[in-house]
DNA sequence: GTCTATAGCAAGATAGAC
DNA sequence: GTCTATCTTGCTATAGAC
């Protein structure tokens, strides 16, 4: 991890990583299938990480919107550092058939985790929701998350300003969406965009 | 592209293509800067393609949704031969600084053909659109169906069926939110949304 | 300016000995 | 489990033909 956010992805070889390691270059393929691989360090520890830092947020807000924002730049305060890397090896996670896409199987147990961090979100928060969004909706929070990454890794404005923007104006529209989702008149659109979510799952 | 198409994009070597052209390898690194350049062919032809398909639709429909499923249909009418090569380069496209990226300077000709292409989808249509929001549609509507092409390349359903239940399913959706653009009540939301996509353009 | 042939580098990945 | 040696392939460099 040191050397990736050193010299970024592609500049960091297998031989510099097996060499600073201690072990041989064939080593580190056996414990590593791939260069790739070696992402999937990168999503367990910052999971972690961005449990750690939201948990201020989570215990003080009770407001849905102040505790979607809190989560949301916390995860982007993990990240910071590894911007750079995150963009040269962003390729790899978005290749469809890849192990690191975080939506595979392999990527399984920190998107589990992920989702559940968003389900704390709504669990401990003072909104009402329409009761057939309720359980789809933490797995809709990490989704819009992952739109948020994904925008994060193309932005070039200082310091990824933009992001905070984002986010910044994104919320308070999630917020007054889910809010609206209890309205009777609305119930049938709430269903269309459910229903249309369960069939595109896999 | 046909070796593309019959290898994948990983698996077709530069000696390969240059073997098949006739030419000698450096010979086809004096036309393209790198594999990668390749693709910009891809992206050029699909978009004519997707034009020609599109046009019955465009002649046919006056009504927005009709008009713009078609076009989002036929957008991927004209990919499906290309599915499991799309996928296998598609790392190439989504990384950030890369030149492949449709979001690139270097995609810009493909790319304001296919945002003309959603403008057509919009001017022909009986569309009563918010004063405001008609300017940027057309770029809106192109990134939706950047989003389209998204869930296609991970769309590993028989023919890629729920992409196809995405698009019937997300138009109605759309249309519905076009046409709540015009009421009233809804216009700063509308003003909401249109300022944060201008805060996060480049 | 356009093209060939060939040699060679860098780095991801693998084979097979121990 | 660990190593060394080797393979593969994207890419570059060079020398030269026309």
């Amino acid at each position: 991890m040191r050397l990736f956010r050193e010299r970024g992805y592609a500049r960091t070889t297998m031989r510099a990583i097996a060499q600073e390691a201690g072990v041989a270059v064939g080593n580190a393929y056996y414990y590593f299938g791939s260069k790739d691989h070696l992402i999937q360090e990168f999503y367990a520890d910052t999971q972690i990480e961005h449990r750690a830092a939201a948990a201020p947020v989570l215990t003080r807000e009770r407001e849905f919107a102040a505790r979607l924002a809190g989560v949301l730049h916390a995860g982007i305060d993990v990240l910071t550092p590894y911007h750079s890397f995150a963009a040269s090896f962003f390729k790899t996670a978005a290749e469809p058939t890849s192990p690191m896409s975080p939506f595979s199987a392999e990527s399984s147990a920190p998107r589990e985790a992920s989702i559940a961090l968003f389900g704390e979100v709504l669990e401990g928060s003072t909104a009402r929701v329409d009761a057939e969004l309720r359980p789809a909706l933490p797995e809709l929070l990490w989704l819009a998350y992952m739109g948020v990454v994904l925008y994060w890794v193309h932005d070039r404005s200082p310091e990824q300003i933009r992001t905070r923007k984002l986010i910044d104006g994104a919320v308070p529209l999630v917020d007054r969406l889910v809010g609206l989702s209890r309205l009777r008149v609305l119930r049938p659109v709430t269903r269309q965009v459910l229903d249309l979510i369960r069939t595109l799952r896999h």
